[in-house]
DNA sequence: TTATCACTTGAAGTCTGCTCTAAGTCAATT
DNA sequence: AATTGACTTAGAGCAGACTTCAAGTGATAA
């Protein structure tokens, strides 16, 4: 797949995908023999992956370093495991956070619906 | 309450403070006659709820238009609440992202230990 | 009185994560 | 043969959100 095809398929531009291999995010991909990028369906899948990890907020940095391993075989697993469940504490950890504000703004909206309720009611005495 | 008081009591840094002053996402400080930022108990609330939905991911440029309406008063209430509940739509979004995310994350991490466990099996065979 | 300390300012610097530009290559159509 | 369009590169630029710096003021403790 070229790059734009990728870019359309995962919704991410070329100039990103471009980016991420610069910094080790994604492996080296595979080139024609015009020097082209090439993904395989298991590049499709690390993006989709690296994707959605991005998308909850995990770090660049972390899914560099779970990449990195991986391309390190084996003996690299529980240092990776490490790193997903650090990685998912976090998420956790924002969740609640997201929560208890998302607790707040529907309190302080009730609030304004009240208000609001009121309002009305005086202007229709 | 000085400037240093209200950065422990609600764990946001003096420069951060001064920051928010500056971009207009805070008012101007009530000062004493030495120039020195007096935070009033309204401030602080402010600063709790600005920190809360800060932490949450809410967009300094949507605080900073909320708490300039705040400020013109009553007749910017629908305008204010517009705010919060686009905001809301905003978190609920990602919060739906996130959950996502967390069960494709529990399932590699699963993936895992089923893995590591086989490996003990083997061994102990 | 001098040193210390918390505060002040405006501006520059930093970090993360892209995003864009300029200049060029290559393959395919007109 | 020339144009089109998708690709390539290195490097610059940008947005958001702080963070640090340099230089200065003003109150208080030794």
């Amino acid at each position: 797949m070229t790059i734009s095809e990728v870019s359309k398929e995962c919704n991410i531009t070329a100039d990103t995908l471009r980016y991420y291999e610069r910094i080790g995010l994604l492996p080296a991909i595979h080139r024609t023999q015009s020097g082209i990028r090439d993904y395989s369906e298991a590049d499709c899948r690390t993006i989709s992956f690296i994707k959605c990890m991005r998308s909850a907020g995990v770090q660049i940095d972390a899914l560099t370093e779970y990449m990195t391993l991986l391309r390190e075989g084996e003996g690299t697993r529980q240092a990776r495991k490490k790193i997903l469940t650090e990685q998912r504490e976090h998420l956790v950890e924002k969740l609640l956070e997201m929560q208890k504000t998302l607790d707040i703004l529907n309190k302080k909206i009730e609030r304004y619906e009240d208000k609001m309720l009121k309002c009305e009611q005086e202007i229709n005495k």
